[in-house]
DNA sequence: TATTGTTATACTCTATAACTATA
DNA sequence: TATAGTTATAGAGTATAACAATA
């Protein structure tokens, strides 16, 4: 818990915001397939970790608006990366489930991405990649909180 | 450095990649003042950090094509946040320095940012607040490497 | 001839508002 | 009456291509 009188905490803070805006950017850039958006791919993430959900459940995992998933979720329907189907109780529902063909491409996309990161992170020293290792359950706790 | 031959290296490059992307689109929403869009913010950071650059090294800095920070500088300029003065050696370049104004706006802003960080950050032990600290200035390396 | 910055244009992603169907 | 999802529309941000001015 951040103690936002000392100024250390505000600086880092600050460094935080900033350095995660601009990899945000450079991430985007860094798309394995070129046809997938950057909240697509987190979508197919999200469906492989945290199984079948429905439009809903998903706008708001992603911190989207529900005509916006509509959106995305159409467009992973048509690439064949998701599968729709009715909900069993409740007729205006649908859930959103992953194809085994969107499996098959996270695998592979996730060489290369890691590939990408790695070539960053190969001036990273093993203690500066022990510390974002340690940070990474920490950003996912704040991005989904 | 990592290993990603090291099946828990590639898994936190995942989730590290993930939460960035989120976190970075629930940060949008935060913007302090509605008129700055986070790109703007961040070109402003960077002067304040760096001191004056012209167009094309703040371009290169965020991540951004020439013609979007030439869109971007404008309307900062425009706001009254930076000031654009020829280039002593090259007339065909411009230096690009943040005003009195941007500085003042920066400061105060900070704290309302930080407000809402830490109200996010409540809810993290002392522990994982350490952890996000350790690795700011790794994200930092790593956004601008 | 190469480079810096700009203009013109188009695209992607997301949001808001209004609508439909179901609970 | 409230909720899940969709359609229609608009806006923000960025990119690419073509251009101007200077090195």
């Amino acid at each position: 818990m951040p103690d936002l009188s000392h100024g250390d905490d505000a600086a880092a803070v600050n460094s935080l915001r900033s350095a995660v805006m601009r990899l945000s950017r450079r991430l985007k850039h860094q798309r394995v397939d070129e046809s997938l958006s950057p909240t697509e791919m987190s979508v197919l993430g999200t469906l492989a970790r945290c199984g079948s959900a429905t439009p809903g459940e998903l706008a708001r995992k992603e911190h989207v608006q529900p005509p916006s998933m509509t959106r995305i979720v159409a467009l992973l329907e048509s690439k064949g990366l998701v599968r729709l189907d009715p909900h069993p109780d409740d007729r205006r529902q649908k859930v959103v489930t992953q194809t085994e063909r969107a499996e098959a491409m996270l695998e592979e996309s996730r060489r290369k991405r890691n590939a990408w990161l790695a070539k960053l992170a190969e001036e990273l020293s093993d203690e500066e990649w022990e510390k974002l290792r340690a940070a990474a359950p920490v950003l996912e706790k704040l991005a989904h909180t």
